[in-house]
DNA sequence: AGAATGACGTATG
DNA sequence: GCATACGCCATTC
C-alpha cells in the first residue's frame, strides 16, 4: 500500500513539461478534492528531489510558494515556456495540466460536499 | 494511541 | 473585496 506521498509524487512525476498543476487538481485526481494541502505537504518532505517536477505545482491562483525555492520555480518554469503574468503569476489557466489518461478514480469520496 | 502539524481551497462574515 | 474560519487526512513525535 502506498503512502498519499507516494501517490501524489507518481503524479507529479507524471506532469508534462511546459504545464503546471495545481494542489487542488493532484488532490482531486487521487480522489480526495480536499487534501490540497496535505498535498503539499506531500512535496516539502521531496522538495530535493531532482526527479520530481515540483515546481509545476502551483497555488490555484498559478501564484508560487512564497519560499526560498520561489525564484527556482520562476525560473525553471519560464525555461520550460510556462507564461507567466506581469503580476509574476503562472496562467495557470492556460498552461494547467489535462489529465486525459488519468481519469479520476471513481472512487470519489467528494459527493457529500454541498456544492 | 493521541496530539500536533502541514507548499491549500472554499465558504462565509 | 479582503479577512478570517474551518475542513481535509496522512505523517511524525
Amino acid at each position: 500500500m502506498k503512502g498519499f506521498n507516494q501517490q501524489v509524487y507518481d503524479i507529479v512525476e507524471k506532469i508534462p513539461v511546459g504545464t503546471v498543476v495545481t494542489y487542488g487538481d493532484i488532490a482531486k485526481m487521487l480522489g480526495r478534492p480536499r487534501m490540497a494541502r496535505f498535498v503539499g505537504f506531500a512535496m516539502s518532505a521531496s522538495c530535493e528531489t531532482d526527479n520530481l517536477p515540483w515546481h509545476r505545482v502551483t497555488f490555484s491562483d498559478g501564484r508560487l510558494w512564497d519560499g526560498q525555492w520561489a525564484k527556482v520555480q520562476h525560473d525553471m518554469l519560464k525555461a520550460e515556456g510556462v507564461g507567466f503574468t506581469k503580476d509574476g503569476n503562472i496562467d495557470v489557466e492556460k498552461y494547467r495540466w489535462h489529465p486525459e489518461s488519468m481519469a479520476a478514480p471513481q472512487d470519489l469520496r467528494d459527493m457529500p460536499l454541498k456544492f
